[in-house]
RNA sequence: GGCGACAUAGCCAAGUGGUAAGGCAGAGGACUGCAAAUCCUCCAUUCCCCAGUUCAAAUCUGGGUGUCGCCUCCA
């Protein structure tokens, strides 16, 4: 697999430390507040770069963060009374009902800063010791002049940095980059001990610290927005590699952002939309078929009528499901012919073409285009071959797997046991709306056995109002949920 | 000011040297009582502009133009 590294600023081949194995470490939110579509864009991607990896049968090792100590959470609370720590909790269990609702694998560890202040602490004395960093006043700040490197991943040297310095120069600091590792506490800000006094980490020396426990040295990805290009990833190389003396995460990818008219959806700019906003206007696979729809480092643009197209595009893949699973329901036929034969041999090269993209700087825009084409592939199928003799059984089964497995990447749908796609929730009320539509379905039957049009398309029309969409075919009439 | 990215049909979007994937929208046809779904056909002689390299360029080089991003919390 090529990927993309930041670091080097091209594809590079993915050899992973441990062959057979994956570590990923991506940058998880600041629990302040609901997330919204551009946080949710990163989460998506890499959750699918896991489950790609899983695919091809890595042992995937994911961590994920939450930033649950820092300045806006602490005047977030301040604002609404309420303990920083607890709102910051609030707005962790928020994140999964977000990311849950966008069928994203939870990591395998969510470690948090109010968890890891002795790892945190113990990196910070580590960089003390080695000559990496200063104390000022209770205030610890890393030496960006003592790590020669510093500037590798964003691609500017010191002079730049200095050049383009705008902040506000603090006096105390040896370089106006310098950041700080660790900050004094202020009076009703949460705080922890530490040999320079009562205090709370910086934002960037928990990510060294937390991936360093769960994942060593060396790592294999490191993920994350464009935005943490700089100053944050290139503080986590300068503080790994300082403090341990080896080299930090292998290979550093990057998505890029969502727009709005073109421009970086952010929480500063006020531009944003929130996750749970969009879920209620658009079903979650079509928010997570669009945030995959262009390649992970292009921006993608966001607005209401882009997901509706979305939506529109999946339903396609949708009607192919149920054509299948109707397929499967019914007679199928043993024997296997040469159209039966053609199709499988068809989507077994639409199974490689799938993993190319992929395997090619993790294409999903591309894979999105082969699942498309065998989605085309399967309908040619039922409407000529598996029509005039009925369907294969092995073409069914064979072409169910097939989106399953691109399913088992992709995420769109939720999946049962085996990767079984599951297109409806199938909850007790499910059934029993079923129950009715089918009843009035038949009722219907009956109207339109007599040729009365009339009742049977006013029996259409209301049900169309109501969101059920009824199809006849000659197999039948089917009925789905409008989109 | 420094650094960097991008520019492909009405819209979204893939494509880094070999003659423009895929989706949405649209047109025609098949099927249907009519629809829907599905299938078939059509829909960029051309990839922001201008030069250049090459047998061959959307793809490489140079020069423009435009848009965006990072340099400050941000996925």
């Amino acid at each position: 697999m090529q990927i993309y590294n930041t670091l080097t600023r091209r594809k590079e081949d993915f050899l992973p430390r441990d062959p057979g194995k994956v570590s990923m470490y991506v940058c998880g939110p600041t629990t302040y507040n609901f997330i919204h579509m551009g946080n949710a864009r990163a989460f998506v991607v890499f959750d699918t770069l896991r489950r790609y990896f899983l695919y091809k049968g890595y042992k995937v090792h994911y961590i994920q963060n939450f930033t649950d100590v820092d300045d806006k959470i602490i005047n977030r609370a301040r604002e609404e009374g309420e303990d920083p720590i607890r709102l910051a909790a609030r707005y962790i269990d928020e994140f999964f009902r977000d990311m849950d609702a966008l069928n994203a694998l939870r990591a395998d560890v969510h470690p948090k800063v109010s968890e890891h202040l002795e790892e945190i602490i113990g990196m910070v004395s580590l960089l003390i010791e080695r000559g990496h960093a200063y104390v000022v006043d209770g205030d610890v700040y890393y030496s960006i002049s003592s790590y020669k490197d510093y500037g590798k991943l964003s691609g500017r040297s010191l002079e730049d940095m200095q050049a383009g310095a705008r902040v506000e120069v603090d006096t105390r600091k040896k370089h106006p980059m310098d950041f700080a590792l660790w900050k004094t506490a202020k009076e009703g800000e949460p705080s922890w001990d530490s040999p320079w006094g009562s205090g709370r980490p910086g934002w960037h020396i928990e990510c060294s610290a937390m991936s360093r426990k769960y994942l060593g040295d060396g790592f294999d990805i490191h993920g994350g927005g464009y935005d943490l290009i700089f100053p944050h990833h290139e503080n986590e190389i300068a503080q790994s590699e300082a403090a341990t003396g080896k080299p930090f995460a292998r290979y550093w990818m990057h998505n890029g952002f969502i727009t709005i008219n073109q421009e970086k959806m952010s929480k500063s700019l006020g531009n944003f939309f929130l996750v749970r906003e969009v879920l209620d206007k658009f079903a979650p696979e079509t928010v997570r078929f669009f945030l995959l729809s262009a390649h992970y480092r292009s921006p993608l643009d966001f607005d209401d009528e882009k997901l509706a197209s979305a939506g529109r595009g999946l339903e396609r893949v949708k009607n192919c499901l149920r054509l299948l699973a109707e397929a499967a329901r019914g007679a199928v036929r043993d024997k296997v012919s040469g159209a039966d034969a053609e199709l499988l041999a068809l989507l077994d090269r639409r199974r490689q073409e799938f993993e190319s993209a992929l395997e090619d700087d993790f294409n999903t825009a591309l894979a999105i285009g082969v699942l498309f084409d065998a989605v085309g592939d399967i309908n040619s199928y039922f409407h000529s071959a598996g029509r005039d003799e009925g369907p294969c059984g092995e073409v069914v089964s064979g072409a169910m797997s097939l989106l399953e497995k691109f399913n088992s990447v992709l995420g769109f749908f939720r999946s049962g046991p085996g990767g079984k796609i599951m297109l409806d929730s199938g909850n007790g009320e499910e059934e029993l709306a079923g129950g009715l539509i089918d009843l009035i379905i038949k009722i219907r039957q009956e109207a339109r056995s007599k040729k009365d049009w009339a009742t049977a398309d006013s029996i259409r029309n209301g049900l169309k109002d109501l969101g059920i969409v009824l199809e006849d075919t000659p197999q039948g009439v089917r009925w789905k949920k409008q989109v």
